[in-house]
DNA sequence: GGAATGTGTCATCATTTGATGACATCATCA
DNA sequence: TGATGATGTCATCAAATGATGACACATTCC
């Protein structure tokens, strides 16, 4: 593999774990096995490093977290850490040559997808629906990685996976109180 | 004001506002109007100042989320930053000097009366549906404040809270697939 | 008055971090 | 062979940051 490809899995897996602050150039160049001064070289600095990682960790076309699957399939691949996108939903970037790419891989990815559904759903304001739902999404999936909450961390992902469609669910409109109608929620999780 | 306390109020507003790597010393001692050093000799250390702050922005008895008001109180008092406590919950804090106050004080604010809440109610694992719970509000108050979910940082503090309530109470024993029966949930929210 | 204690001011250190440039090494190709 | 460009190695810089100690000033108390 070329050093540019080590520099972009290694940064892609540091950046997800601890974030990108707090991951230093010269730690991805150990786990790169790479001299870290390779990153100028390839990627003019780390922001940029950190723009290219994020298209990395791109896992195929996007796909609603509501899809059968999906949601314990997204939280398994976290064991490991937050991975960048979600971070980014949380954190207040201060270089905006992150924040920005940060955000539209956080839109085309979950946020869209999942507005989508909701507009099909029908009922009000499907984009801010989906706009909690991620964020509500986010902070389990990163709470359980950041350890503070000891029993969410322990937990299996099966378990985790199932309140958290739990919650989902909660914003598709048949759930607004007075809309008592509810459609077909696919089988009952076990 | 003494010298202490001022520091006290600037470390609590500015390690909400930016969490607490990414708030300098001397950031601190600017915003209090105090010389940065008088942090070593009241509090010993960064980390001590974080640990007396906590303490700081502490809100009387500490109240079950799904108390009436109580959702769209802390959302509200959250506008000029995340806060030290919420933060704890998603970040990684690699001293154990901060961590551990931190989380005790989650436990203590948040996720135990909810906790003692589903446990009333009745249901399997109420500890772990608690702390998915303040997981789930965490991430959406981040992200608020956060600002990389657009139409979330817009929206107001009331149609957040109605959000976000419906989401809480998704958790709660009757919302679980099969257990058909609600119970008095209160007024359903405007 | 004078010691003692508390409080504020300043200079400075050691470390970390992102970035840069000089130089060596190697491959490709005419 | 020798030139050219790509790739790797190393030393080093400038800035930021947490921490420390020396010193001055003030207040209190005997």
């Amino acid at each position: 593999m070329t050093s540019r490809a080590r520099l972009l899995a290694a940064a892609a897996a540091l950046f997800g774990e601890q974030g990108y602050e707090r991951t230093t150039t010269r730690e991805i160049g150990e786990r790169a096995g790479v001299d870290p001064s390779l990153i100028a070289r390839y990627f003019d600095s780390k922001a940029g490093l950190y723009v290219a990682a994020l298209h990395e960790t791109d896992d195929g076309p996007p796909a609603d977290l509501l899809h059968p699957g999906r949601l314990a399939g997204v939280l398994s691949r976290l064991t490991n850490g937050p991975g960048p996108v979600l971070s980014a939903c949380v954190r207040r970037y201060d270089e905006p040559a992150v924040r920005l790419p940060a955000q539209q891989e956080l839109q085309r990815r979950l946020v869209g997808p999942l507005a989508e559904r909701y507009t099909a759903d029908g009922g009000d304001r499907p984009q801010l629906r989906a706009e909690v739902a991620v964020a509500a999404f986010a902070g389990v999936a990163l709470s359980r990685s950041a350890g503070a909450l000891e029993t969410l961390a322990a937990a299996g992902v099966e378990e985790v996976a199932e309140l958290v469609e739990l919650l989902l669910r909660a914003l598709t409109p048949p759930a607004y109180p007075g809309a008592g109608v509810r459609k077909g929620l696919g089988p009952a999780p076990t």
